[in-house]
DNA sequence: CTCAGTGCAAAAGCTTTGCATAATA
DNA sequence: TATTATGCAAAGCTTTTGCACTGAG
């Protein structure tokens, strides 16, 4: 089985809910979310390349349909657009370089004390925790210099 | 000297910038910004009861204008709208209630530990830290059950 | 064959901008 | 009085929605 056949199998699985239908565009969406944290434009132009008519009602329908099953996360880094990311296992938070817009994720295994000590200090029932913090990657602190 | 004479004193000193006037909208806007976490049209919507000619758009003029003056940070929480705060002396993070919208600030002293590590880590020039937490305040909870 | 999903175009937010008028320094 | 700031209205962007057509099941 090819890695593009397996990676085909998995997006039809993760589709597979009572009422869905698979459509080739779900595919081609849930599969360009796959390559990193995009923004609705950026989905709809990477797969436009592979499906040109493709429009941007469909990419944002399907997006807030996937929000919904729970599949794709949504953030908000910057005032503009919305990002959109895959659900991951693991629960990761973000870096983002102020110089280029890249997004680097990191794991931070203290999450679970810091969500502890405020659900005891707020009296909150806390559902999720997201650490993110801003800064220059490499390449960017070269060109400021 | 009262505690309104002091708050618009203190104001006043704020806007003291070479360059920049003292107007009345940029008095009232930033003494509506102490209130809280506010975004623009609501904003606009306190500061009109004290200055009904007032406009949006010198609302979101004047916004911008304190944020490249670092007198207030902008937040997105959610989707549609941005939420803008006076910058604060101490570093402090922020949890959404996702039943009301309420904003709870709270204090991590962590939040530094967490800085180095991910600095070493990733290469990164950290320049901004944030943790923010979803979940439900007492009062909420409340009603949902 | 049916009904969910798509494309297109138009509408709906929030935010920004151009320009003449008003107000600060 | 010289500019800076404001108000109003129009434009800009991202996102949402209505409707007839298409395609998955």
């Amino acid at each position: 089985m090819t890695s593009k056949t397996k990676s085909l199998e998995s997006n039809r699985r993760a589709l597979n809910v009572t009422g869905l239908r698979i459509t080739s565009q779900r595919a081609l969406i849930l599969e360009v979310i796959r390559r990193g944290h995009l923004d609705a434009d950026e989905i709809y132009r990477q797969a436009r390349a592979k499906q040109p008519r493709l429009s941007l009602s469909t990419v944002y329908r399907t997006l807030q349909l996937f929000k919904k099953l729970g599949l794709v996360e949504e953030f908000h880094f910057d005032e503009a657009h919305h990002h959109y990311e895959v659900k991951p296992s693991a629960e990761h938070h973000h870096l983002v370089c102020l110089g280029c817009g890249r997004v680097v994720e990191f794991q931070y295994p203290l999450a679970r004390l810091v969500k502890r000590n405020v659900t005891e200090a707020k009296d909150f029932e806390i559902t999720g925790v997201e650490i993110r913090m801003t800064g220059y990657c490499p390449k960017c602190r070269q060109n400021r210099k």
